[in-house]
DNA sequence: AAGTGGCTAGAGTATATACTCTAACTCAAT
DNA sequence: ATTGAGTTAGAGTATATACTCTAGCCACTT
């Protein structure tokens, strides 16, 4: 592999575990037993390091949010896209987490970022519009139907950073799979919205993604609140 | 005022303002015109500061974050809560930020944001199911209404960082006021649940709030989607 | 054999950052 | 007047951080 992709590949996988904060350059090279020069050969800064992973990240996301014009959505497809973004969020994890640092410290990523987003958003929509054409979910004006998949966004892509600071790292170790629980979540989300007829299927796919984090949390009284850990 | 209160108003201000990361005790220093030294005296270190400030930061929100015992909930206090939680929010806008930086940095901190967390959830679920006794809202169960409970916080705790992110500076200034439009999207998640009675009230309260950000953003086309700004 | 261009090492640098240390000032109580 | 606790100034320090510079290596072409 050639080093510039062993450098992206390294920054990548040290960012997401320790923050891209605590992460030097020179940490970078030191872990792939590189000179900080050689580093400085392949990427004029740290940002341009960000900057290429989020290309990447991008390039990911935009291949699988997709709606296929040729025949019309299944409730499968729904389950498919949702596993497809946690997954995207979760090779990427440290971008979400400093991301108004990234945008002030880099304009082309700011400018980037914003054009991104916005695919995002209109692609969720044109989903949302695909499953109530499939007679899955109700019709809801065009209004409704954006301000709901922003939300829908929003609860997506600050999943992570919930679980992060309020879990205990004891208790419930953060995984790809935890992540998944906001999978349940979103499906909250949409159950007014379903129609009768698919209800039931919706719900039997949702329990696949019950959290155990969170299972209970309201009924626990105010003396154990600090505790998370799970005792089998 | 004393300097170490005046100290903590600072660091407020310019964290809210740059960013912690940004902003270090000499930047502070340096900002009210005292000497270094004299910020260590009164505080062992930086983390000191930013803890002394999330405890003003909680102990504003649960002061208004509370259920009325003695009489039952109206779409007027449903209001008021959500005001007061994006004024808060507003105030201490640096926190969320960078919170899983501060989690880490500071233990104590990470056990007292987690208690504040679901002490926060625990009162959402708590209103909501005051909203619903009240019959402004559908009746849910306590697993529906705890994970709708959460979706509500995740959409709140988050709307300004979506805010800096997606919208452009030039055409869309970021103030106490556009945070408060985040109000409109958590009525859109609530609005399934509404009774009949009471739904053309809660939208006409809506209306207030709706976004100058997003209107119409689901109808734009590729060609100005990096385009933002408002012109009247 | 000599040259060439891509790649790499590694020492080095300017700056920043969190924090320390000591001397000195203020002012109310004695 | 003296004391002494509380407060402040300001120079200083150890470390880190992003990044530079120069010399040289290696594989391949001519």
């Amino acid at each position: 592999m050639r080093t510039r992709d062993r450098i992206l590949l390294a920054s990548l996988e040290l960012f997401n575990e320790k923050g891209e904060r605590n992460i030097t350059t020179n940490h970078v090279a030191a872990h792939l037993g590189i000179s900080p020069g050689n580093l400085y050969y392949h990427f004029r800064n740290k940002s341009d390091i960000v900057y290429e992973l989020f290309m990447q990240y991008q390039t990911l996301v935009r291949t699988y949010l997709v709606v296929p014009k040729d025949r019309s959505l299944s409730l499968d497809d729904k389950f498919t896209y949702l596993e497809a973004v946690f997954d995207g969020l979760w090779a990427f994890r440290f971008l979400h987490r400093d991301l108004q640092h990234f945008l002030e410290d880099d304009e082309r990523l700011k400018r980037d970022y914003r054009a991104f987003t916005w695919f995002c958003l209109e692609s969720v929509t044109a989903i949302l519009a695909g499953l109530e054409r499939a007679g899955i979910t109700q019709p809801m004006d065009d209004t409704r139907r954006s301000a709901f998949a922003l939300n829908l966004w929003l609860i997506v892509t600050n999943w992570m950073s919930f679980l992060k600071t309020a879990s205990d790292d004891d208790g419930v170790k953060i995984d790809r799979e935890a992540l998944r629980q906001g999978i349940y979540q979103v499906v909250v989300l949409e159950i007014p919205y379903v129609q009768p007829a698919y209800l039931e299927a919706v719900m039997a796919r949702q329990a696949r993604y019950q959290p155990r984090v969170l299972s209970g949390w309201s009924t626990r009284t105010t003396a154990d609140r600090s505790v998370q850990k799970i005792h089998p």
